[in-house]
DNA sequence: TTGTAGGCGTTATCAT
DNA sequence: ATGATAACGCCTACAA
């Protein structure tokens, strides 16, 4: 910047007001300036800036996997709208642990991130407490929650998987099992969980606890998982599969298996991942707004961050749609 | 840092050594130097340590979009090799535009990430100045090149779709139709284009221009494209898609119009995606080291930045596979 | 509209 | 093994 000043002929404050606030400096002094950058090939050191001004210009971001096309989303969403305002995104993934949640925690606010964005509400009071005590502004997202660290996006886990298992019911369904992911320390699985039970008891029906299991997100789990339970229980005449990933598992197997779904078995995901309507039959699944869910993160952080107060709820619920094809 | 050394009583380089190079404190401060940081709740500013030691700990990577979970794969393969190392990963999405790729490497540039990572081959001239000039080590990826910045770790696109239209050329189809990627500055769907014109060629084939169609990467593309294919020429008997999202289009469409795959029309794809094997039929593709390719960068990436000397080459082909379903 | 002085929170360098 | 001092490259505050 030094270099940049003496061949402008200005002061290096005069650089910077140049790049930042270029309607502070004469369009004589601007024209200078960047003739000078372009020869010297001047690019600002935003860490420097950034350590000066305390304004990193950057947002963290914590997903379960990146892998995942689901919460992809939300990232291209968030990106995009931040992008335009000179914001970039670091992105961790912490494979559904909340100890690596919070090393990758410690790490991006080690980077003073602005914002830090995270998946669910379950994270470990070790993050809760570096969060709380930097002031840091966070979303949690992909749920809903009567406690929030800060800001929340999302939508209920708990309602959608309770309206998907009511869909069954009313559809006249009468044995319906429940394939679900790990539970511990994921609260999204959690309360899908949980809203089916509801949904179930709501209606009066009862069933063994072998009516529900739970596995990681993998095809392969979705065929074991629909093997074993038709096995012990053939009355079973259809399943929700709380992850479509589960549910198009299922449906494979039961095509190798010679079941016809939804005749033999209904099936019933959820997410509506691009995999659900090629599928064949297409999948009845509730249908997640991803890529919203980033789109309205980027606008609440931008606005905590630069803009004039927020009056709008820190709460935000984007809801679900039920999403009615073959498969139930 | 300063209060964090007053309350260990020593200096603050000293509470700098116990947290980047404990050994060479003494067991006796480091446990002193401990204490006070967890009273404190210190969190080092990395930002403030960047600017005096130049070693941002930051990677920055563009892909075309972050949604598609092809390149997500390879973003999580790097991720989880450099983690931990202390190395984190600056996202960015292009759009498939140079320019917008041009700004992204600015920014990252900007916040003096430690390398680039770029997909393909592609880029404007400011974009290759600027990282010649400021001798940031570059990866280009999901490409093989002869003319490279500086390391290349991809496979050759055109190799792939040439050995792909050869296999359905020997399978005994006649009539071959290509439906690619738009091609305007994207050196994957060009390469891609000219590995099935040389299949054909070297075949003794030819058929009208109109045999090609090139569209962006969208299901409904590739269902609007055989469409028009099959009405101007019922005589193609297979269809080489250079992106699965095209073939499944494809594919979908043709359910939807009652011809049989592949016994009215062949259909194949490239990416092996992981919708390729859970179609039905499932899809004959070409399998892409996605998270492969990730591991690479993120070693070859540690090497040159921390490492001994790196004599590998810096040009790594890491190959690909035919994947023969029956789709095709 | 432009400039001066000082500081952001670390780490490199040189000493002890 | 520990410390004193001076950067790192920019921005804030204040001044002209």
């Amino acid at each position: 910047m030094v270099d940049v000043a003496l061949a402008a002929g200005v002061s290096t404050i005069t650089i910077s007001r140049a790049i930042k606030t270029p309607d502070k400096v004469s369009p004589d002094t601007r024209k200078k300036v960047k003739a000078a950058m372009d020869a010297l090939g001047y690019i600002p050191n935003l860490v420097a800036g950034s350590l000066a001004s305390t304004h990193s210009h950057v947002i963290g971001i914590v997903v379960p996997t990146i892998t995942n096309s689901l919460f992809a989303d939300t990232v291209e969403g968030l990106t995009n709208v931040i992008r335009p305002h000179n914001f970039h995104i670091l992105i961790g993934s912490s494979r559904y642990d909340i100890e690596e949640e919070e090393d990758i925690v410690r790490a991006f606010l080690g980077q003073r991130v602005e914002a830090m964005v995270l998946t669910g509400d379950t994270h470990s009071k070790a993050t809760r407490k570096m969060l709380l005590q930097t002031n840091t502004p966070v979303v949690e997202m992909w749920t809903m929650t009567k406690n929030p660290i800060d800001m929340v996006i999302g939508f209920s886990n708990f309602e959608a998987a309770r309206q998907m298992t009511n869909y069954l019911i009313t559809s006249g369904y009468q044995y319906i099992a429940y394939l679900g992911g790990l539970i511990k320390n994921n609260d999204r699985t959690s309360q899908r969980l949980a809203g089916y039970n509801d949904a179930i008891n709501e209606a009066g029906l009862a069933y063994p606890e072998t009516y529900k299991c739970s596995s990681a997100f993998d095809f392969k789990e979705g065929g074991r998982a629909i093997r074993s339970l038709l096995e012990a229980h053939p009355e079973i005449d259809a399943v929700f599969a709380a992850s479509d990933v589960l549910a198009v598992g299922a449906i494979q197997e039961c095509l190798r298996q010679g079941w016809s779904v939804p005749e033999r078995i209904a099936i019933a995901g959820l997410d509506d991942s691009i995999i659900a309507a090629v599928l064949v039959p297409p999948l009845t699944t509730v249908r997640i707004p991803r890529y919203k869910i980033g789109e309205v993160i980027g606008k609440k952080l931008l606005r905590r961050l630069r803009g004039p107060r927020d009056e709008t709820s820190d709460i935000v619920d984007l809801g679900f749609e039920i999403v009615k094809r073959a498969s139930a």
